[in-house]
DNA sequence: GTTATGTTTGACCAAATGGTCAGGAACACG
DNA sequence: CGTGTTCCTGACCATTTGGTCAAACATAAC
């Protein structure tokens, strides 16, 4: 009690704040690009522009890097499924969700690559978080499209696939950007304005309710 | 000249098939499960039932285990995409190609990991094969989705991307097996039996061509 | 059986890597 | 200023890891 006096959490000091901040993004950097294993503190280090010792004052291990990392990026990330609303036009909404999650790819591939990393290894390190707060958040929003098909305003899905579809196709454009950009070398420099082309009257076509 | 006299390539011995075959299946299961850098020769040696030092009597470096995975499992990993026939009923053509990649990712998980693994840190080791060997074969399909285009026989896609959708679309089954399993686990046990009809019926609505 | 070839391993090495620590430098604050 | 706190670093350590090697062991062929 007594001891709990003295302020629980300091705030944080100018220089903390920068520190922490150019090693979150230095780690990202490095992680999103060889993974937890491949990735050594070194590397971060230098990306951040600070010695190995200096990031393990500020963070006390690799692990607790990556772990930071996840937790704090993981709200930004499902931002846009949880801005899948109830109460909108059904196709208008998917259809906003797939330009958010594409647009995530273009500007987040880091994220985008972080987090493929980590569930293509089995999310060791994500189990927890995938079945504790992905997994709610999901079948919440599942409920919401499959009431769209019973309600006949789209076409009939199974809802979990769908959004599966939409994972899939527009965090490929971040997680196999090298693929995509290699095949495309010769076609469009830019990948992405033909994506969302491509996507928006994929997931237009599909879902138009049947006439009649 | 008389140096090429005595058989330039000894065949197999018995036990070097074997033991070839043995850490090749032992290095892609620990490949595959945590990425080149994340993989120790051990874990390899352990997997296969040899010893370390057996192991790179075999195969002199982990980076030639690597690599043999690599270019051997490239063939099999794009036959599918080399069976599709310009001489096909094209939507028939194409269903016939997703659903031979979703079978591929789900007796294949491995194999498909491993790429991605590979792809998703900027295809170090891949980088050739993408441009020279790659990069063709989709040029030739990709024309050939083209030409259905132009005759009206399937609805107006860009071709690469929609190769790209086929891809992520089917191999998001193997490679995100986790999350997909974690977010089903109280609908459906397997996931491709639904994967299989959502997909086809997803590529059959985009790709019906325009009535009229 | 002898010999040549192919196979296996324990012991070992050098480099890389995550992490520690004692002490020095910079800073905040009275 | 002076002093307590925060910040930073060079040197160091233990472990892991890819790879080597000499010598032992198995096998096939004559």
């Amino acid at each position: 009690m007594k001891a709990q006096r003295t302020k629980p959490r300091k705030p944080e000091t100018r220089i903390q704040k920068r520190n922490h901040e150019a090693i979150l993004d230095a780690a990202l950097e490095v992680f999103s690009a060889r993974g937890f294993r491949g990735a050594t503190v070194d590397q971060i280090a230098q990306e951040a522009g600070l010695s190995k010792p200096n990031l393990l004052y500020y963070f006390p291990s690799k692990e607790a890097m990556h772990t930071a990392l996840l937790t704090g990026l993981l709200d930004t990330w499902l931002d846009p499924l949880r801005a899948l609303d109830a109460g909108g036009e059904p196709i208008e909404e998917i259809l906003t969700y797939v330009r958010r999650k594409l647009e995530m790819s273009r500007q987040m591939p880091r994220e985008s690559r972080l987090f493929a990393n980590e569930i293509l290894q089995g999310g060791p390190r994500l189990h927890g978080v995938l079945a504790d707060y992905l997994k709610p958040l999901v079948d919440d929003k599942a409920g919401i499209i499959r009431t769209w098909v019973e309600e006949g305003r789209i076409a009939p899905v199974q809802p979990y696939h769908l959004l599966f579809s939409v994972w899939s196709l527009t965090q490929h454009y971040a997680d196999f950007d090298i693929q995509v950009r290699t095949l495309l070398a010769d076609v469009e420099p830019d990948p992405f304005p033909e994506a969302e082309r491509y996507l928006v009257s994929l997931f237009t076509r599909m879902l138009a309710p049947d006439a009649g």
